[in-house]
DNA sequence: CTGAAAGCGCTTACAG
DNA sequence: CTGAAAGCGCTTACAG
């Protein structure tokens, strides 16, 4: 039996095969399919074509073993009941991953968790997981970059409160962007502009909050703490502040919440009270997730490339972990405001 | 240098470093860490001592290189905005996975895609793929089932249209459920009530359907057929399939979608047309996604347990792989109606 | 119930 | 620019 036939009846034709088919030592095979430097250009087209013809596809076991070094990376992640978020940080990495031919294993965690270490150890050390993505707020957990420390396994952080030395850190323009949305209300005439916060736990949180304080000390406007409330970025943790903030003797005329379901638990609060949103009170959030435009009325809001920060952030871990990055630049990405029907 | 100091210093011991401590062949091991029969029991247990020391792992490409089989599952799924049913499958599969020490690997596609077959296919075939779980409407397309039969693949698939024989299927009592949802709403003394089906190309659109159709027979209600709609599962066909029977001569007093982003899209409609929910129409949706509960009103929708169904799934063809089940029962999950109040 | 040998399909380290 | 040899850490197939 030909290699041919054998590659055609097992549906995979390994790298003798192609070898033996281009007329080559299985060393050269593989430099060819790696990219490596050092080959003639005469070889390396007979050999893509003998690759080409077999359907040859290297077989990632055999590479993660004899390579010691699984070309996997880890995306570790609470595990919101409003997903949208991490479906685009999912998206962006499972197209960085593909662009370099990684594969991309998923550990959702439950926050807070005793066994958190034990977990994400295990994750790490069974699938020889080179390297994690971690989404807010994973990146600035203390047990877990010690863990990652310990198990010497890079990480990419995304918005995270500080940024690790010698890690990915992708940031996004949060603070400019909050700033901006609050002087939009402000310029339409809003003076009590109330606002909720994320969780404490997130780096996006103090940074949407500067934002908000930033604009209304640049338009002179006297800040007051009672108009501030705290959130968790969830839908009731968002309706209960609202509805903190709508029993104020003095009712704000705009409330700014750092995340959409927060705001849409705002817009729920102000309903149970029956306010006509945008005219009694304006309201304004931040992802532009999905829930944004299905809401009533759609929602003001933040748009921030998240896919695309997931995206980059995988994609300068692999280049660290395959030596082609130092310290990579640290450039915030640009969020961009999304005017809709919730504000006036 | 002692096995067990290569194992703190390296962080991954080996079979041999097991074996040496326990003072066995790695053979023997192999068969304790698989559970393999005929070992006894105070072998076992010294195994299971070193094992337990020397905090062993067992190396997945190893394992996968030599076995022949990568102990990999891979998901294949379209990606939806509206992401909360795909994270419900994925939580289930991902569980499924770790319960039995499989990986799970993810394959997005845009439906429709020229590429599908080729990309599903290099994806089986790269990561070896042992199995995949399809969720709608993934096993139903021809070309990807033709495909698998290639590959030689089993999958699971979850509300497909028709069961393929040999191969796991889930199903739901979506029709039982939809026809309970619609005569909730004819107790309720609605009798011209619009149905928005879900994409043609799912499974669970025609059961839907029927058990909406089944409703109306059972209580002598004339099945009129410009009462329904062709919906597409997302936000904007809900909204414009609702904007047609809003502008009906006889608008419907109810309108049933079948899935929440199109009930969404239904309010959306309505409130354009400045009417109020459920006082002049009443609304019910499908799934019970987050979206649900954070809409105004509240949705009355259907819940069922995708998670579970998900998990069953992949459990189900992970048995099928390892030789523990023939023809599985195909035993249809139960869902429940949950009513707020989008309908009176 | 247990083990010695071969081999999975690659990459590494080395030689030329 | 190219290749022969060894080895990654397991499981398979076989023997006892």
């Amino acid at each position: 039996m030909t290699s041919k036939q054998r590659a055609a009846r097992q549906g995979n034709a390994t790298i003798f095969d192609v070898a033996e088919q281009a007329g080559v030592s299985i060393k050269t095979v593989s430099r060819v399919v790696n990219n490596e430097p050092n080959v003639r250009e005469s070889t390396r087209d007979k050999v893509l074509e003998a690759v080409e013809r077999l359907r040859y596809l290297p077989n990632v076991a055999a590479r993660s073993l004899s390579g010691r070094r699984s070309r996997v990376l880890g995306l570790v992640y609470g595990s919101p009941d409003e997903f949208s978020y991490m479906k685009d940080v999912l998206d962006g990495a499972l197209s960085a991953c593909e662009e370099r031919d990684y594969s991309l294993l998923l550990r959702p965690l439950t926050l807070p968790n005793a066994e958190l270490v034990e977990q994400v150890e295990r994750f790490i050390t069974q699938a020889r997981v080179e390297g994690v993505v971690l989404p807010a707020p994973m990146g600035d957990l203390p047990d877990l970059q010690r863990l990652l420390r310990r198990l010497e396994t890079p990480f990419a952080a995304i918005t995270p409160k500080v940024a690790t030395a010698g890690q990915v850190t992708i940031l996004c323009e949060e603070q400019a962007a909050s700033c901006s949305l609050t002087e939009f209300l402000i310029e339409r005439g809003h003076r009590a502009i109330g606002f909720i916060k994320g969780d404490p736990d997130h780096g996006a949180t103090a940074k949407r909050f500067a934002g908000y304080r930033q604009a209304l000390a640049k338009h002179g406007i006297r800040y007051r703490g009672r108009l501030v409330r705290q959130g968790y970025f969830n839908f009731d943790s968002g309706k209960a502040a609202a509805a903190e903030l709508l029993n104020l003797p003095q009712m704000p005329t705009a409330i700014v919440a750092s995340n959409d379901d927060m705001a849409a638990g705002t817009l729920l609060a102000a309903r149970q009270r029956g306010l006509a949103i945008p005219e009694d009170l304006s309201v304004a959030g931040f992802d532009d997730a999905p829930l944004a435009s299905r809401l009533w009325p759609p929602l003001t809001t933040v748009r921030q490339p998240i896919r695309e920060m997931a995206k980059t952030a995988a994609g300068l871990l692999m280049d660290r972990l395959n030596g082609n990055a130092t310290e990579p630049p640290v450039v915030p990405f640009a969020c961009e405001i999304v005017v809709r029907e919730s504000t006036t």
